[in-house]
DNA sequence: AATGAAAAATAAGATACCTTAAGAAATTAC
DNA sequence: GTAATTTCTTAAGGTATCTTATTTTTCATT
């Protein structure tokens, strides 16, 4: 993807919030250090975690980013993290981009959306164990760092039910 | 996307399987008329559905025909079907596009990506009752013309279940 | 139209997962 | 280093959804 902003880089607490669910999406962030979530608040208030962005990856909500429309997630730093802040008026017209940028963004998008109908099979057709395992062996360093609540939260059970599964695994 | 060759046009009966499950995917479908499925078959035996691909989609393992990896879904041809079928060896790698293509297929991915977001989303966040009704007002013409097991198989719960939601809709 | 096959509806009992609540453990703040 | 706050665990009861089985309806074939 077109090259960073080095002078963008900004400084963020845990607990602050970068995008609110409902707004529109202006810009981008890659993380350089830390740690940051989207998620979705339903209508009964429970906070459904889409997506996960420690070192070197990049988040934002790409539907509110691309169209202008309001954001079906909000972003948060869930950790102290240094994050590269990318703007949306340089990257919204994938048609600014010369060839190179083009064909690793459509690399990018390529690959998370290989990840993505990962997720979605996941969630049709695995128990809420075996989600909680392949979590474990595709994040091995998120599972140590994060609190239990939030890969509850990613995994789409509530934490309660988590701790059963791991009391459960440990017995084994 | 680099245009279709008209040349590969072939005739598909329901039923008939494009691609098994676990096999590398040589080939994509973009469909002319009639529908394709993609689906999984879980440890447990049933089909959970990935995808429909009525008119004007495209279809294939996108993550088997990029890397050539054995595939996590089949397909198969729920309806009679036309379809333009693109090989693998003209489309794989994406340097061999040029830049208009690689816009293109940027911006597909991306559209897709976005879609597939919004699937995890409701799959998290959404009781089955309110994903069937997401399904009806995002595919309308698809409910009338699907049977019911397949939506049911699509937005994660049994035909059963599917009928009960039905059901319970209809009284109110 | 009659037959057979597939799909859908219905219902009863089972299970995965949730809700609520309380206490224990860990982390943070002063 | 103690208090305060947050996180985690545990447990009991509840609900959404599944399983199995039977019947009814729809659809395809002769």
């Amino acid at each position: 993807m077109k090259s960073i902003d080095l002078n963008n880089l900004e400084t963020v607490e845990k607990g602050q919030i970068l995008l609110k669910q409902g707004e529109i999406a202006k810009y981008g962030y890659f993380v350089k250090s830390g740690c940051l979530k989207s998620y979705a608040i339903d209508s009964s208030g429970k906070e459904h975690i889409m997506q996960f962005a420690p070192e070197d990856w990049l988040i934002t909500d790409l539907d509110s980013f691309t169209n202008q429309v309001p954001s079906q997630v909000g972003i948060e730093a869930i950790e102290e993290s240094e994050i590269f802040v990318l703007s949306r008026s340089e990257y919204s017209d994938i048609t600014n981009f010369d060839e190179e940028d083009i064909t690793e963004m459509a690399i990018k998008f390529r690959n998370n959306l290989i990840a993505s109908n990962k997720r979605i099979i996941g969630l049709l057709s695995a128990t809420a164990e075996q989600r909680y395992i392949d979590f474990t062996e595709t994040y091995p360093t998120l599972v140590q760092r994060l609190p239990l609540k939030l890969i509850a939260s990613y995994i789409g059970v509530t934490p309660e039910y988590l701790s059963d599964i791991r009391r459960k695994i440990a017995h084994k």
